[in-house]
DNA sequence: GCGAGATACCGAAGCGCTTTGGAAGCTCCA
DNA sequence: TGGAGCTTCCAAAGCGCTTCGGTATCTCGC
């Protein structure tokens, strides 16, 4: 069924049917009406290629995410982050279309992406610091969206990042008011923007207080449970082990978790942990009582956010860059407290 | 840039440079060479949109996944799923759309899927027992693969599939000969078809060397830590509590191993856990010495497979329908060990 | 030296939609 | 009563590609 046969089987033109299906006033209400009918009765949808090739438009957002070690990066977040966007592109009436690209050959896929058509703009997954893709995308005229950002860079783009510094200052101030000084820091690769500034707000909070960052509790690396768990281990072997460790993902703190265990330490009591919480839908950090206490920043809404915000700038090609920038809640949960009296 | 303007370049005619592009034999060699070149140097690609509009194919696939309560199912296997099948749409030029649908009017929404004409296939993701969404494809006419099966439903249908029953199965088989008596089974919902399953494989294996199963070390819900760890809890504290405990996902397991230790018990000594592994890139269960005993199958190979059935349906319309079973592994790790003697 | 068969190219139609540029038919007032 | 101004519709062009049906040129065997 396509809009010539619905024309006749109507006794309209294409046009009319058209307008009337689209909402352009010149057609009578009653014509609308009994076209709106028939399309539902037939079941007749647009063909969207027909549409696009016609309007020009591919109302369709593509989401790249770049697979650095291949699939490692194929990260747990990224689902959440999607289902925020899709609600909004559902809403909207568009389609979301999703590449994996390897690093190599980043910028012909954008090119390539561009060139045939089929999105109308996109969001860029996963910003190291100084992410190269930024300013070619700028430069290619395509639309788009930073989930997070590009420290290093000074160009003027929109994203949706969340305040990873403050957050890590706030974690790393509360747990330096529970008494504690051996503070460890084990997180995501620092290549990628987010850990890098995590460990900025890490080392502003301590230095601001005057205490020293011992390198020997300092830890980065891919966000596993079992990175989380060697890591954690290690560093609690040393004779001065750390009273609390800070980390960067619900993940990894349950391997931190394991690891306080098997040295027969109690969590909260021996060693305090925080660690950052996505609020990921099937990782639900405690529903009541919280297990881990934790910067909160929900992906979901993120995504959300990201979505929106690019729609708006297809729908405004003129809309000026726009940073959006989310704080993370600090919730109290059952994994920290005060620092061991003799450890102070 | 497009293949007019590329023509006009060249002086040949449109025809002449699709076809070359398009590795039609009715062109030179020569003539070919120099297309493909200034091809690449103006860097032009086909509209994707008008070659669809020409071909009558989308050369996309969709994957429509289904969000029952709401965002809760938008589970962590899905991302590995969607890299594994990514790798071979690449491969073949494909692209992959993404639609994530409430259970609503769901009818409708492939429907339009097919009528709007951008997919030329579908990936049906969490099959429930007796899906409806199956019939309604195979009466839509649009080439589909399921991931999982619909054990109620007797029609011919794509699918691959973990062999759930056999996996579950030799797991309690393994518990049983280690002396276990009290075994829980902690899993997914079982409106999904593979929990089902699985409880099936269990009780199948139990019934078989006449052990019973007690109905209060049965139970079903969303695989998250937080249900592992409350399910488990409460049948750690049954004065016959279970001396070992299977379940359907690791992200549970870990709850469970909590409320282990919450209990003031070891796993692999007190409680033996096996768990099923979906080898998520994210959650690696230990790189050498696994930390759960585990049934083992790849969900980012099944969206491989998955991805190269359909793209064969699609290729060939003619092609019968085909299941792919695909057996887990049963690999051992630390959290099994003998019954303890007084449970025997 | 000529027709058959390759070879290498081209013109134009058509995919299903939107949209421009009208054109009927109607109302309504001078 | 006639034409200005609406309202309501339509024919046809065009989006960028593929592909059908040709055509011109060349090769080659007899």
């Amino acid at each position: 069924m396509n809009l010539k046969q619905l024309a006749a089987h109507l006794n309209l033109s294409q046009t009319t049917v058209s307008r009337a299906l689209n909402g352009y006033p010149e057609v009578n209400e009653q014509t609308r009406k009994r076209v709106m009918e028939a399309a539902q009765a037939l079941n007749y949808a647009p063909n969207a290629r027909a549409k696009g090739l016609a309007t020009g438009r591919a109302m369709a957002i593509g989401h790249v995410i770049p697979m650095s070690t291949h699939h490692q990066m194929m990260n747990p977040v990224f689902g959440d982050f999607i289902a925020g966007a899709s609600d909004e592109y559902v809403k909207a009436g568009y389609d979301m279309t999703l590449s994996m690209t390897g690093d190599r050959d980043e910028e012909e896929n954008y090119r390539r992406l561009k060139a045939k058509g089929n999105v109308d703009g996109i969001i860029v997954h996963g910003p190291s610091m100084k992410d190269p893709r930024i300013p070619f995308l700028r430069q290619l005229g395509l639309p788009f969206v930073v989930h997070g950002r590009a420290t290093e860079l000074d160009l003027p783009y929109s994203w949706v990042d969340m305040n990873n510094t403050h957050a890590f200052q706030r974690a790393t101030d509360f747990l330096l008011d529970l008494g504690h000084r051996r503070i460890a820091l084990i997180n995501g690769l620092e290549f990628m923007d987010f850990a890098y500034r995590r460990r900025v707000g890490f080392e502003q909070a301590m230095s601001a207080r005057g205490v020293g960052v011992d390198p020997r509790y300092l830890a980065a690396g891919e966000m596993t449970e079992s990175y989380g768990f060697e890591t954690a281990a290690r560093m609690l072997a040393l004779p001065d082990r750390p009273t609390a460790l800070i980390t960067s993902s619900v993940i990894a703190a349950i391997g931190i978790r394991r690891a306080i265990h098997a040295a027969g330490l109690e969590m909260g009591r021996d060693v305090s942990v925080i660690t950052h919480d996505d609020d990921l839908s099937f990782l639900r950090n405690g529903p009541d009582v919280p297990i881990f206490t934790a910067t909160r920043s929900s992906v979901y809404e993120a995504g959300r956010i990201a979505a929106s915000m690019l729609l708006a700038h297809i729908a405004d090609p003129d809309l000026p860059a726009q940073p959006r920038l989310l704080e993370a809640q600090l919730i109290i949960g059952g994994s920290t407290g005060p620092a061991p009296q003799d450890a102070r």
